[in-house]
DNA sequence: CTGAATCCGCGGGGATACTG
DNA sequence: CAGTATCCCCGCGGATTCAG
């Protein structure tokens, strides 16, 4: 991830901080969860239980962890409306539409070589040598 | 992920298997080794070793075990040279130089918002109300 | 060197119950 | 409705060993 080997001088150490936490930010996003979040939220603002339905087989659990993460990172906002019963509103920041903007170039890669992948999974499965 | 409400038509009845291997593939592929490996990959062609040690922090099992993956989606290659000792060189096919693109940009992405992200998150960590 | 296989511990993640 | 906490189990994933 653009590591270039570093040497032991001084100013290489902020370019080592940077570069673990790159490094780190990239190993809690890339992952599936966040990512169908993020594309689940898109341009509007969803609620938390419309999250839930939206992305499909995400439980409780994994929806509210992941949108602690998202949250944390400053990709999504998160409002709370103090009525009763209570409303939470997430919508993506500017940096998570940034993200977005991958994502949604990963799903149109996904369906552009839908056919290609099929056909190389069925050729792999079959065994490849026979 | 661009999924649209089905009917119970018959014509949507592959649109649905598509896009049902569309989130199989997504889930898949959308892991943190899986981009290292790729984005580790980039250009070049290299060896099982070269990725190990590229690839901070990966086990031989998990490099291995992802490997496979791509190979049966058909987004890298796989190259035996029948020596002693054995050689196998990995690259990428045009969908995994596809897919690159995405990893990429989501590199640059992370590098783009570095900072906003860094104290977005030193501002959670303090507590987001005190 | 590559990689399959086995063992095994630990934590991811589901289900449930409980607060506000 | 949103969120935390607890329990608990299955499977991810690391370490190691064996084979080609």
């Amino acid at each position: 991830m653009v590591t270039k080997q570093f040497t032991g001088s001084p100013e290489d150490a902020d370019l080592r901080r940077a570069d673990s936490l790159a490094r780190e930010i990239f190993s809690d996003v890339a992952n599936k969860w966040a990512f169908l979040i993020i594309e689940a939220l898109g341009e509007r603002t969803a609620r938390f239980s419309e999250l839930r339905d939206e992305v499909e087989g995400i439980s409780h659990k994994m929806l509210t962890q992941n949108l602690r993460m998202l949250e944390r990172y400053g990709l999504v906002e998160r409002t709370v409306y103090p009525t009763v019963p209570p409303r939470v509103e997430y919508t993506l920041t500017e940096p998570g539409h940034g993200l977005r903007a991958t994502v949604d170039t990963m799903c149109g890669w996904t369906h552009q070589y839908l056919g290609d992948i099929e056909s190389a999974r069925r050729r792999f499965d079959a065994g490849r040598d026979e």
